[in-house]
DNA sequence: GTCTATAATTCGATAGAC
DNA sequence: GTCTATCGAATTATAGAC
């Protein structure tokens, strides 16, 4: 046998599919990123695709691995959580197109949007769980912040809803910070 | 001539094609949503649609038409507008579908984000002048209450995000409504 | 490893009988 | 008014040459 630690497949033109996909599907959902599209963008042929990633659904599953990257709280000072949460979560999305992807293509698409409740339970939980106040409800906290947060990017970014995509991030900040604040800090309704 | 007052084509069946056409988009999405798929909804053939409204573009454009039906917020004391806002809009979900369909396609389709950007717009915007301070941005106000309540509406109902979806009623107005409130009626940031 | 050619479906839309 | 039959285009995926 020869070299099998060498890749069958190169490693560039894997990364390249992939980042290709991820601009189709941020940009035009599921359906409509054709896998002669994302081929175009990737300067390929469509029939690669298929090589390396065995279906649109492999590829689409390999294309939007995605971490949130959350600071951890405990180094934050306690009354700027949520201001610090909404900028985090600015950045990240605007120097990433896979949020993009995955909310564009998982309202209409299980397996994106199980990937999506992925990231805000698991990656999103436990840090809410350090700021939250002891013995509070983590899980609705976390999913309230998810709320809010998705609900920005979706009106910001998606539909482009005009007085919310030309706030600017002060803005934004100063009025969905405290928003965040209370979800994170707030004692317990009852 | 014959009585032209009477409609070439039956009003009821109309109805029934667009009440089909409301239910698959708001569960598929536009793509998934196929004109076979809304005919046999319907119980007709698929050809009808076509007759009926030109094009599927054409059936989606008369199957999302859709009012909120807010209600005038000086009848209803100050410091509850933020948790009967988002109660009103509970029971908006989920008594209609139009607003689920036109969040499922909008989130790829340009004239389906287009419409819900008018409703959040042109129907949200005078309301919440009645309820804002003097000389407040408006709009910019407007915006953050449609991106709270459409990102509960898209964890709750399109995602399904577990804490979010498993909420009772009143916990979603204890939490959210104070954040609308202060949206609504909070003094402008400097 | 990459591409050409094409198979097998499925889609929106149309023509025409009744 | 409603249905049968079908067209032409576009899709994912495969087979095989080089």
């Amino acid at each position: 046998m020869t070299t099998s630690a060498r890749p069958r497949r190169s490693d560039a033109t894997r990364a390249a599919i992939r980042a290709a996909a991820r601009e189709r599907f941020a940009a035009d959902g599921y359906d409509r990123a054709t896998v002669r599209a994302i081929a175009a963008a990737a300067g390929i042929d469509p029939s690669m695709i298929i090589r390396y990633f065995g279906s649109k659904e492999g590829l689409f599953a390999a294309a939007v691995e995605f971490e949130l990257r959350l600071p951890d709280p405990r180094e934050i000072p306690p009354d700027q959580l949520g201001a610090r949460a909404v900028e985090h979560f600015l950045t990240r999305w605007e120097d990433d197109d896979t949020l993009q992807a995955l909310l564009r293509v998982g309202v209409t698409n299980e397996a994106a949007a199980a990937r999506l409740r992925d990231i805000f339970t698991r990656q999103l939980l436990p840090i809410v769980a350090r700021a939250a106040p002891h013995g509070a409800d983590v899980a609705g906290r976390a999913g309230l912040v998810a709320s809010q947060v998705l609900g920005m990017a979706l009106t910001r970014y998606v539909l482009r809803l005009p007085p919310v995509a030309a706030m600017t991030r002060q803005e934004l900040v100063a009025w969905v910070g405290p928003t965040l604040q209370r979800y994170l800090s707030a004692p317990d309704h009852g």
